[in-house]
DNA sequence: ATGGTTGTTTAACAA
């Protein structure tokens, strides 16, 4: 029997910067595909040497200029682009998706984080955050059925009660709000999609997948919340069985650390 | 209740 195939969700900020911290993870956890968030660089500044040199040959990417937001995946098996639905309304770089020798489609998204104030009226970019979130369930409804899809990323939002550090205190907290949350779980469920971390941790378990970088101590004060996703569709989850599902909490510490922790999926079958 | 940090790109912006 097959090796199970080891996905990875990070959100890296600035994958010049930490490169370093992506080698020893890659040494570490030897996973197949690694897929990126928020790379914050144009295409020819990707250091492609770093990933050649750690096993992860075959990338494809999407940056933009202005150092922000970015999607990258890079994977030890070759990768072919395939499309995906038109889900950011300004156009940025925050979503690529590609197909591995198996058929799996694995599709990768930097969600909007939608800036301070939870109100579309008085904030451009939670007005941007809640389209996205819209367009999210319809634009997955579209596409060919039958297909094996893992769907990964930051996508900015907590859903449940236990995807956050307290649940009262961030109601109002862009991430967490009834208007992003409700979004969130309507797309999911309108594009068939299962929540890996909720199938493999009860929901009454606390998850957490971010830290901000304003703690004093993070892991002291663990103030968390799970941003970041793995999530299946149904005829993926019919060929194959989820092995394991973790948070990498090591990697949110060490040397310049992004904020988000790394997370993987096994998959076999 | 407020401010706390980090990265990119150059004083401001996004997160």
């Amino acid at each position: 029997m097959a090796p199970p195939l080891k996905i990875v969700s990070w959100n890296i900020n600035s994958v010049r910067l930490r490169a370093p911290n992506v080698e020893t993870f890659v040494a570490a956890e030897r996973p197949d595909v690694v897929c990126l968030q928020e790379t914050k660089c144009q295409d020819g500044e990707f250091p492609l040497k770093a990933f050649r040199e750690m096993g992860l040959p075959h990338v494809v990417m999407r940056g933009q200029r202005g150092g922000h937001a970015g999607v990258a995946i890079a994977s030890r098996l070759p990768l072919e682009l395939v499309d995906m639905p038109d889900l950011c309304r300004e156009g940025q770089a925050r979503t690529i998706a590609a197909r591995l020798p198996s058929g799996l489609e694995v599709h990768n998204i930097y969600l909007p984080a939608g800036g301070d104030i939870p109100d579309p009226a008085a904030n451009e970019k939670f007005a941007h955050k809640l389209d996205f979130l819209e367009r999210l369930g319809p634009g997955y409804k579209t596409l060919k059925k039958g297909v094996k899809r893992i769907l990964v990323g930051d996508l900015n939002v907590a859903p449940h009660e236990n995807d956050v550090w307290s649940h009262k205190q961030l109601l109002s907290i862009v991430s967490h709000t009834p208007e992003e949350t409700e979004r969130l779980e309507a797309s999911r469920k309108a594009a068939a999609f299962h929540d890996i971390a909720r199938l493999a941790v009860p929901e009454t378990q606390k998850l957490y997948t971010w830290w901000s970088y304003r703690a004093a101590d993070w892991a002291a004060s663990n103030r968390g919340r799970r941003l970041d996703h793995i999530w299946a569709n149904k005829a993926a989850l019919e060929d194959v069985k989820v092995e394991s599902y973790r948070i990498h909490l090591a990697w949110r510490g060490g040397w310049k650390p992004s904020d988000h922790a790394p997370l993987s999926v096994e998959v076999s079958g």
